[in-house]
DNA sequence: CTGAAAGCGCTAACAC
DNA sequence: GTGTTAGCGCTTTCAG
């Protein structure tokens, strides 16, 4: 089923097929409406790879995450998909697996067939995503290299009102469960959270969790319960879901014994106690990402726009009362 | 930056650059190394619209969900993206947002640039199934039309055990929270539990809630309880978490009031109290699928396998204890 | 408003 | 083992 066939069948050239699909405005609309049922009839579609080759546009676009089944991304997965598919992109999904080469390859063999990419978290290193930018424009999500668009999910609102929180509470020391270390988001949790515990003279101890998991979460409790913590901040809601199954098990009350806190609240009210976490806007974030990609692709021009999402402390159950007296 | 760019600098013919990156083993190791290096210095990549205009092939696979925000799919989407992504297959997202004409034109779209398809859940009807088919293959998961590849779980087995549970601890009535009306999976879940509850000499009622989200489940409440039934199966554990929230704020115990039991098994022990549930294995799925779908493009030929996952109860808290008398 | 013709970058016979 | 030669199906000047 090609063009020619159409072309023949209606009586017309190929160059008119052609304009019925790409320029219709330019032809007689009856002439349109005539080809336009034959191709109907025959089940025409275009063939994607002869425009492509002609125009050297794709129609397509990427979204490349670390981990689809970390349950902040299909939210943002989602609005770009279906921000992309309005304007008539088609959407590649790249899962990384946490991994920066594997996200090197995979952005790499994508480059050939998209117009663009929306990188969430990426996990590659500076000078590897700008040799990208290069190749294809590029937005980032939670991550910040300066001249490319990005949306950054700002976590010091909710860090400050977080410590503040504790604070008042009377707790004194709490643990920080890190994320991946080549997060960008682990490191601006960090240093939220070091400037907010500083200025409110609050001891910070770090525990590396790598990889973030439920099971990285439990595993971590040991060393949360020997720090002399009264209180933890997960890198996200699954690794604190996870530190809660933990103290759990173990009998140990939250929040009576440990507070809790997460980020993400991509959880809702879900865990038991009801998790008190720092808000993330995913959807957001995306359609965000989403909307900048497609104006550079619409101006052909890189903007270098950097979208700043603040956020802000959930209160719920995990952080209800004061930390029990100890030692 | 094109073959024939290389092709001169490196003091070769077209063809013998083509043949380096296509089918390198016809060539001297020497000119193909030679070439390589051309290459790579001037940064090649294949012009994938070139290549699948001239072939006939696109390297491509599209994966279409009805939601990925539905925990369900991550899972099975990151396997068959893995599984594609080792084959050389890219991978095109489709989120269906629980519409069928939407997945209609996204698999209409689609279709123009990809060798296959993997439709989980599909809300499609046969008959645009059947079509869409024919252009390309598909491989259906919890979907079964003969003929095509099919992943199914089965939940039978799972709901068996379910209503025998039940029964054992005295339950008499249980209500059923019913998922999207197109869904197959639903169809098969009321038809399992019918089945079994039958045999118990159980009564089931069905409450319709359309699309299968939290807040339904909360909603659901009102109708549950006036049902008089003891015991509630929903459709999915996001629904089961969402009644359990609205039993929560209600004041009314699980299990003590009410036991309650979800599908899919995608929370692990992460709601309170942890869910019963009924296993799906949804990253078993999306491997079975991508399997399928690689071995029908890599023979050529349309294969009806029909493979049957079989799911079995999970037994957590949420039915623990025998139904309170009550009236 | 429509047609003729050139060519996008690659692969695939077919020669040599 | 390598080069020559045709296209793949579409868009796009350029004419008319």
């Amino acid at each position: 089923m090609t063009i020619g066939d159409i072309a023949d069948l209606a009586g017309v050239s190929r160059s008119t097929v052609s304009r019925v699909f790409s320029r219709p405005e330019l032809l007689n609309p009856a002439t349109v409406a005539r080809v336009r049922q034959v191709a109907e009839r025959l089940g025409y579609v275009v063939n994607h790879a002869a425009r492509a080759l002609s125009t050297g546009r794709f129609g397509n676009i990427a979204v490349v995450v670390p981990d689809i089944a970390n349950p902040f991304f299909p939210p943002l997965v989602r609005r770009v998909q279906a921000r992309a598919d309005r304007e008539g992109y088609a959407v590649f999904l790249g899962d990384s697996d946490e991994v920066a080469d594997r996200e090197a390859d995979l952005t790499q063999r994508l480059s050939a067939q998209v117009e663009g990419f929306v990188l969430a978290s990426p996990r590659l290193d500076e000078d590897r995503i700008r040799e990208l930018d290069i190749q294809r424009p590029i937005v980032l999500v939670n991550r910040d290299v300066e001249g490319l668009g990005r949306v950054l999910i700002d976590p010091s609102g909710g860090m400050d009102e977080a410590i503040a929180h504790l604070d008042r509470l009377g707790h004194q020391r709490v643990v920080y469960l890190s994320g991946p270390a080549e997060s960008w988001s682990d490191q601006q949790r960090r240093q939220a959270l070091a400037t907010a515990a500083h200025s409110a003279g609050m001891d910070v101890i770090i525990l590396e969790l790598g990889r973030p998991s439920s099971e990285a979460g439990r595993d971590a409790v040991s060393g949360i319960l020997s720090s002399g913590a009264t209180a933890v901040i997960a890198f996200d809601d699954v690794v604190a879901q996870g530190v809660m199954s933990g103290l759990s098990l173990r009998g140990i009350d939250v929040p009576a014994r440990m507070s809790v806190i997460g980020c993400d609240d991509t959880l809702a009210s879900g865990t038991h106690p009801a998790l008190t976490t720092i808000s993330a806007a995913s959807a957001a974030a995306g359609d965000a990402a989403a909307e900048l990609l497609l104006a550079i692709l619409r101006s052909g021009e890189r903007e270098s726009t950097r979208i700043v999402i603040p956020t802000h402390l959930v209160l719920r159950a995990t952080t209800d009362v004061a930390p029990q007296q100890t030692g």
